[in-house]
RNA sequence: GGUGAUAUAGCUCAGCCGGUUAGAGCGCGGGACUCAUAAUCUCGAGGUCGGUAGUUCGAAUCUACCUAUCACCA
């Protein structure tokens, strides 16, 4: 199964750094992408999987505001979370970085110059809320005023929580300060860039028919209507920057109050990350092999929240600084694949921060093993349509599946080699037709749960390994090498190496998912070496400012897509549970911490 | 209001470019076994596929309308 390796590059949605990351971060975005790259590592293909904290945006500032401290203060507690959480649950970016650094400034602002040069931009006058007290414009964020539809006197100037309508701030009657609620907002001109979508229609559904294929259905029917739609009517310019103190600056003269908007500035975090990576490893020029090589594909994980910015906002602004830092022929990379993940509900509810209805990560990581939450997360996908965790079914398939079915497979082989066969992996004689017949049937996989991993089906394939899981049960029961060794040790010796070898070749179809366990497995299993690489926190250094950030190093990676070559005599490490069994009272525990109120702990 | 996705056994889901008695896992009931974290294996009972109306020899699978949920847009 040699091949060429391929560039494959893995970017997930960059969240807010205003709170800490809970289940739906997982679920969405950081899980599948941290699957999917782990695959590729192990098919021995180049990957390049970045995202970081963004550091901008209202949320930063409104949650700063709330606390009295800056927002600096606020992203910056929240970055350091983030990479401790990540690391705990082993997500291999190769790039955890934030939105406030050097290099990403300045790449936003070449980007913004680069697609001003190319005609892209056009800018235009608009009308927006202004505070003479604070002497600044206000972000729809920051607004109340009665509602236009309804009557409703606090409608935010965003949307009316009483009537659901969508607001036009500039039309709120009476729009006044959430904060200084006596403070009267006048109506003010400003100069604004608009980033011109109406020229890019026709080549954005010539990319899109490139891909018809292997899209998602809500994926591509969605972005597909959108544009159509847009090319009768001319898909409108959006606004891509704004009145505030708080972001990327402008790079203009005479623009100095303004900055991005935040979604403009973060999603080319995917390719200042890129840069800043291979910046990070020596290598500045080596972000090209995944940006300007035809051959390279690239995949955005997402929640379906997201989805017009990757697959029409983002590929157009893409199209408009092709040949950004580069001399060759070739145009850059748009998205090979936008797999986005519907949302994950809890125990039957919406996920609402502000009532705490969330399953918070930094707090069930103290409490059970990342791997398991891993395997429930990963089993429970938002793949086709919105999914719900329940602390019932982590309780179920943790103890049903992880820790009975593939757990105890893999306890019940080691225990009996290790008893029986002097602690190594038996001498095997000739094997029988059913050790032939489940070996091949755990080799296949290979190629099986391979193929729905590429095409990011990441629940199929996990229960395709599961499968094979079950296999290698009945195959051991049937065998009974326990009643067999009393009176032909030859018999029971081939059935005992053919379910080893299966739980060697398992051990790396479930990696993926499960990288922790796979690692004490291997090590059980008697070998030396790491399947992934480390994953680890540096500090990086520029001009002014240092920043943190998570970093996956693949150095001394063992670990390889293939069938096991277990050798027979190999000496096994003593063997311990993989999987610790849950506790049936977890569920009515971890349902009393929904909705009550919660306490920010510190991250061991 | 528009666009899209979703709606299948108690639960979680698969099937859906039409075609034999609608599949899987879990749960549940009956057997078997004891190497294993009371784990495993095996047999079985459970759905007529959100609703209505169509197309067709034949629809969970196609069409229209409706209902519900979610997202995006207005």
């Amino acid at each position: 199964m040699s091949h060429q390796p391929q560039y494959i590059h893995v970017s997930v949605a960059w969240p807010y750094s205003n709170g800490d990351l809970h289940v739906g971060h997982a679920a969405g975005n950081f899980l599948p992408a941290d699957i999917f790259a782990r695959y590729h590592r192990l098919r021995g293909n180049h990957v390049l999987m970045v995202s970081g904290s963004d550091t901008h945006g209202t949320p930063i500032t409104l949650e700063a505001d709330a606390r009295g401290i800056s927002p600096v203060e606020v992203f910056e507690h929240y970055h350091r979370r983030f990479l401790l959480t990540q690391q705990k649950m082993g997500i291999s970016y190769d790039l955890f970085t934030h939105t406030d650094t050097e290099s990403h400034h300045r790449i936003a602002q070449d980007i913004f110059l680069l697609l001003r040069e190319n005609q892209c931009l056009y800018s235009e006058t608009q009308r927006l809320l202004f505070s003479e007290r604070e002497g600044r414009f206000l972000p729809d964020r920051y607004v109340e005023g009665e509602c236009y539809f309804c009557g409703y006197d606090s409608a935010r100037g965003d949307q009316c929580d009483e009537c659901g309508n969508l607001i036009d701030a500039t039309r709120l009657i009476n729009p006044r300060s959430k904060n200084a609620p006596d403070d009267r907002l006048v109506i003010r001109e400003s100069e604004h860039y608009f980033i011109d979508l109406s020229r890019f229609s026709d080549p954005l559904l010539a990319y899109l028919e490139g891909h018809e294929s292997h899209w998602r259905a809500n994926v591509m029917q969605f972005t597909r209507n959108m544009i159509r739609r847009g090319v009768e009517e001319g898909l409108r310019g959006r606004p891509i920057t704004r009145d505030l103190d708080w972001g990327v600056p402008v790079p203009l003269e005479g623009w100095d109050g303004k900055r991005f908007y935040v979604w403009f500035e973060n999603i080319i975090g995917y390719f200042s990350a890129s840069v800043e990576w291979a910046q990070n490893v020596g290598r500045p020029e080596a972000w090209k092999h995944w940006w300007y090589n035809p051959d390279a594909k690239i995949y955005n994980f997402l929640g379906k929240d997201n989805i017009p910015f990757h697959t029409i906002i983002w590929p157009a602004e893409l199209m408009g600084i092709s040949g950004l830092y580069h001399d060759g022929e070739s145009p850059l990379n748009l998205p090979h694949d936008v797999p986005a993940n519907e949302f994950m509900n809890i125990e039957g509810r919406q996920f609402s921060t502000s009532r705490n209805w969330a399953i918070w990560l930094p707090d069930i990581l103290e409490r059970y093993q990342a791997d398991a939450i891993r395997y429930y997360v990963a089993m429970t996908f938002p793949e086709t349509h919105d999914s719900d965790f329940a602390w019932e079914g982590f309780l179920a398939r943790v103890n049903n599946e992880l820790v009975a079915a593939w757990g105890n497979l893999v306890n019940r082989a080691l225990n009996f080699a290790w008893r029986n066969f002097d602690a190594r992996v038996p001498q095997p004689g000739a094997l029988g037709d059913s050790d032939r017949a489940i070996i091949a049937r755990s080799e296949a996989g290979f190629a099986e749960v391979g193929a729905l991993l590429e095409q990011v089906r990441l629940r199929d394939a996990l229960q395709a390994a599961m499968e094979i899981v079950r296999a290698a049960n009945a195959h051991l029961s049937e065998r009974e090498p326990w009643i067999r060794i009393r009176e032909d040790r030859e018999d029971a010796a081939a059935s005992v190496y053919a379910t080893l070898k299966v739980i060697d070749n398992l051990k790396i179809l479930l990696a993926p998912y499960l990288p922790f366990s796979a690692q004490q497995l291997h090590e059980m299993l008697g070998y030396d070496g790491r399947l992934f690489g480390a994953l680890e926190i540096h500090d990086f250094q520029e001009a002014t400012h240092s920043h943190e950030a998570l970093c996956y190093d693949p150095q001394g990676a063992i670990g390889n897509w293939s069938a096991s070559e277990l050798p027979p005599g190999q000496q096994l490490r003593e063997p311990k549970a993989l999987f610790t069994r849950l506790e049936p009272e977890i569920v009515e525990s971890e349902r009393a911490f929904l909705g009550a109120k919660r306490e920010e702990r510190e991250i061991s």
